[in-house]
DNA sequence: AAGGCGAACAACCGCGATTCG
DNA sequence: GCGAATCGCGGTTGTTCGCCT
């Protein structure tokens, strides 16, 4: 005790984790006095720990009932998605409906959930892909309801994830903007799989023309994607043009595609190549577009 | 066995709200 | 009414643990 009236004659503060002794010395006072008067447990010379951490130790660990090392229930898991929807990132008024939960159990879980989620999708190619089947002819080839069904906002802002099943390339499609908000059942809820015929490697389809450049291809070994490999997760943050070096420079005629929701071309290239860095075509060379296109 | 990696958990920090003298 | 102290919340960071190679 002594050694403490020590700490807080020097106004040293202890952090970092908390030992037993510490515990049983938090809970005494809380059983004395109640869950309050944080502060004076300092002032006292209790524990040099500051009111704040007393308050946080008791909230998250010392308090009775709760459910200390257990996983959250499919239940549970459930109720922190219907409210985080309808109260979003509230997450002590969300624990109030999780008895045995804390705001901080329950801000860990949804933590959790969204670097999954986002991992997850961090590896989808960009719109491109998805748009260059929409666009190809005969449709019927594709299966787009998925698409159609979508706004133009929602198509926007979509990206694809390719897997494959036999000969058939299934992309799992998700609204990007979603992952920027906070709901993700909504997110989930747009995940959405369409089914379209595989493309071997490396051919070019050919497309109403936009625009053309001559687009840098990857090196095959790192080709985990027929044309357009997960570009945005390749290009250094900030920009860095040395990057470009990595590439070997081929003249490709990528002839892209930009599709309304009717399936017929739009013709601006931009949008496809949305997924971009900007900086990334002044280092490619741009082919005017023939007069008759 | 050891290292890498991701998931889960614990704790801290900043800031706004509330309380109190 | 005002300012300081305290509390509570949400975001962020650090640590630990288990799994995989």
């Amino acid at each position: 005790m002594e050694r403490e009236f020590e700490f807080e004659q020097r106004g040293f503060i202890k952090k970092g984790p908390w030992s037993s002794e510490e515990d049983e010395i938090l809970l005494k006072h809380v059983s004395k006095y109640g869950p309050r008067e944080w502060s004076s447990i300092r002032s006292k010379g209790l524990l040099p720990r500051t009111g704040k951490s007393c308050r946080l130790r008791w909230v998250n660990k010392l308090r009775p009932n709760l459910k200390a090392g257990c996983k959250f229930s499919v239940e549970e898991e459930r109720v922190v998605i219907e409210l985080q929807a309808e109260f979003g990132n509230k997450w002590a008024k969300i624990a109030t409906y999780l008895p045995g939960r804390t705001d901080n159990d329950v801000k860990n879980f949804w933590s959790s959930r969204r670097k999954r989620l986002e991992r997850t999708l961090h590896q989808r190619p960009p719109l491109s892909k998805l748009q260059k089947h929409k666009g190809k002819a005969p449709l019927s080839q594709v299966k787009v309801e998925e698409v159609h069904a979508c706004s133009s906002n929602q198509v926007d802002n979509l990206s694809c994830h390719p897997s494959y099943m036999g000969n058939t390339e299934v992309f799992q499609m998700v609204n990007l903007q979603d992952l920027t908000k906070p709901n993700y059942q909504h997110f989930e809820a747009n995940l959405h799989a369409v089914e379209v015929e595989a493309t071997p490697l490396h051919t070019v389809p050919s497309f109403e023309s936009s625009t053309e450049y001559n687009f840098p291809l990857l090196p095959e070994s790192q080709m985990d994607f027929p044309l357009f490999p997960v570009c945005q997760d390749l290009v250094p943050e900030p920009f860095d043009p040395n990057f470009i070096d990595m590439f070997e420079q081929k003249k490709v005629a990528t002839r892209l595609p930009s599709l309304g929701l009717d399936g017929n071309c739009r013709s601006t290239s931009s949008n496809c190549f949305k997924d971009f860095p900007t900086e990334i075509f002044e280092y490619f060379e741009h082919i005017p577009t023939s007069p008759e296109q």
